[in-house]
DNA sequence: GGGCAGGTCTAAG
DNA sequence: CTTAGACCTGCC
């Protein structure tokens, strides 16, 4: 793997060498929901309480609004720059239909995110829109979470602290649109915020004992349970299995109305410790192509 | 306007 | 253990 290198100009980190690093296919392939597309074709966001930038030139990456030690602490690892998707990608692509769904998404990576905004973020995904995600989050953040700062002329706010989640009725946390997962989120943030649990450490339990773990949260079933383990906790075995990946798993691989439960083993079975980034690929590529969709 | 959306819960076989 | 139905709500 080609090492990436680092270096910084005023409040901007940039980084040569990039490689597998696509702002489009990152921020839209259903792992995040706090970014956003500027008119220049850049992406902001925020994540560990901080607004970022990005901006990407040939394999020049451009962070603005950071430094060269957030980058290191915090940046790095959530932008999972120490996996080899070269890799990732060589060994996935063995399987035909992998080979073509990298093909489309082939700048995907998984974020590093934090547990508990995964874990929320992914109660209100449940059958739910993803506009609509978007906009709740966006409102529990303005409404609960700390102020960050103003950046380019916008206010941004740090994902809500289960301390404070705990105590808002749920039909103040109505407000933002979470509808009936308002009880969900109300339930989860006593458990955290009391310590009933600890998610943080989760990621040290195995991917089956983490999954059970997960799935004492009320709302968090089979499908978000994966989504939190893949996507805050390093659990690149999980394969969550939403109605994209089922209608792409129905169409490549398995017959029509194969059980989740079976489509699930014969996944981390076919991809092994790297299902969860054939997920990422999948995902995309279904959706690119609008797979086992009607027409739009 | 009824149906659907990055599923889950619940009650019932 | 497997399976229908209900479910907030905003957008198509």
């Amino acid at each position: 793997m080609k090492e990436i290198i680092v270096s910084s100009s005023g409040d901007k980190v940039i980084i040569h060498n990039v490689k597998n690093f696509v702002p489009e296919h990152i921020f839209d392939c259903g792992q995040c929901f706090r970014w956003n597309k500027q008119p220049d074709g850049s992406y902001t966001g925020v994540a560990h309480s901080r607004v970022i930038n990005v901006k990407l030139e040939d394999d020049v990456l451009y962070l603005d609004n950071t430094n060269v030690e957030d980058f290191n602490n915090i940046w790095r690892e959530y932008f999972d720059f120490d996996t080899d998707y070269d890799e990732i990608k060589k060994d996935l692509s063995k399987d035909k239909v992998m080979s073509e769904a990298i093909k489309h998404g082939y700048g995907i990576r998984i974020l590093n995110q934090d547990p508990w905004e995964t874990l929320i973020s992914f109660i209100i995904s449940a059958n739910n829109g993803i506009k609509r995600i978007q906009g709740s989050i966006e409102s529990l953040s303005e409404r609960y979470g700390e102020l960050i700062g103003t950046y380019r002329d916008k206010k941004y706010y740090a994902f809500p602290k289960a301390e404070v989640l705990q105590s808002i009725r749920e039909e103040e946390l109505m407000k933002s649109g979470v509808g009936y997962r308002a009880n969900y989120i109300f339930n989860s943030s006593i458990i955290v915020a009391q310590k009933q649990m600890n998610i943080d450490n989760m990621e040290n339990l195995s991917t089956e004992k983490a999954r059970k773990e997960l799935m004492l949260f009320a709302g968090v079933g089979p499908k978000v349970s994966d989504c939190i383990m893949l996507f805050s906790m390093h659990k690149r075995d999980a394969f969550p299995i939403d109605v994209w990946v089922k209608r792409v798993m129905e169409h490549f691989y398995m017959p029509q109305k194969s059980k989740l439960k079976d489509m699930q083993s014969y996944s981390v079975e076919k991809f092994g410790a790297n299902a969860g980034f054939a997920q990422q690929y999948l995902f995309y590529y279904a959706r690119e192509l609008n797979i086992g969709k009607k027409k739009k």
